[in-house]
DNA sequence: GGCATTTAATTGGCCGCGCAAGCAATTGGT
DNA sequence: ACCAATTGCTTGCGCGGCCAATTAAATGCC
């Protein structure tokens, strides 16, 4: 066995897939991909907002969020309309069908959690929320 | 504050994203892109293999193996032959120009290591490690 | 006011990644 | 020996995601 396997770096890799995965398993017959769930999520969160603030907010990039916006419109979960106190701006907001799927939504994400944590006592699903919070914070801002 | 953020399945989320991403940045100069490495490292540990083992390996769909293969020997990395004992499997070996870049990607792999894990001490390495190992049994064999 | 700079979005291009459908070779059962 | 089922791989398609380049609007500075 080479050294070059067991790091938390493949780890971390291999979970995330098969996390999203199990995500995108349980998504999928609410009509949303893994990843258009936690877009949705800052809407109903924080309500309607610019795609900056969505941006931000998701650390994704611009033009990924433009796209997924679009999409997420034609599929009618989200609604565009240009800002008037800054008309470069467009505000997203969710729709009334989106609404609908919200309740859903959350569940399926808390039966995820559930699955991801399976067998880990409070202590441990406590430990791993704050490692993973750390490293984030070592990767998160590095130039 | 809604209830649905602070979940594990969230910082999951963001922190494979942005550990993806210093991947990405540190691969960029080699010509490699984020998931690339991660399947040169397997012809590197184990050799020569036909697509199967890797796609078994990796975990990934065969057809992301495909494709993923073929960028990679129009690359240049790797070089694909039928199998002589069975016709219809695709024997994947690194080149001689991949092996020069084994050592570079090891030592960025090594770099995100350690960037990804600073500040924490071993224990909590390997608590980080065991925990995610177990998580991703979780998820793994869900039918 | 006028002009350079910054900011919000968009588009084009490319990759990783999965699902569904399909093809060819191999294996298994009778 | 034959034919069904399985296995290995490929292709079409669509989405998430990034970078680079572009446009339009807003801001800053003189």
């Amino acid at each position: 066995m080479s050294a070059t396997h067991d790091t938390v770096s493949h780890a971390l890799a291999r979970v995330a897939r098969v996390h999203r995965a199990a995500a995108g398993q349980l998504l999928r017959s609410l009509g949303l991909h893994p990843g258009q769930e936690l877009l949705m999520m800052q809407l109903w969160d924080h309500g309607p907002q610019p795609q900056a603030q969505l941006i931000e907010r998701l650390g994704l990039d611009a033009s990924t969020v433009t796209r997924m916006v679009q999409r997420l419109e034609q599929a009618g979960f989200v609604r565009r309309r240009r800002s008037d106190t800054d008309r470069r701006a467009v505000l997203v907001e969710a729709t009334a069908a989106a609404q609908a799927l919200q309740e859903q939504v959350v569940q399926a994400w808390r039966e995820l959690e559930e699955l991801t944590l399976r067998g880990l006592d409070d202590s441990e699903r406590a430990g791993l929320a704050e490692l993973l919070s750390r490293v984030e914070g070592n990767l998160g801002r590095l130039g």
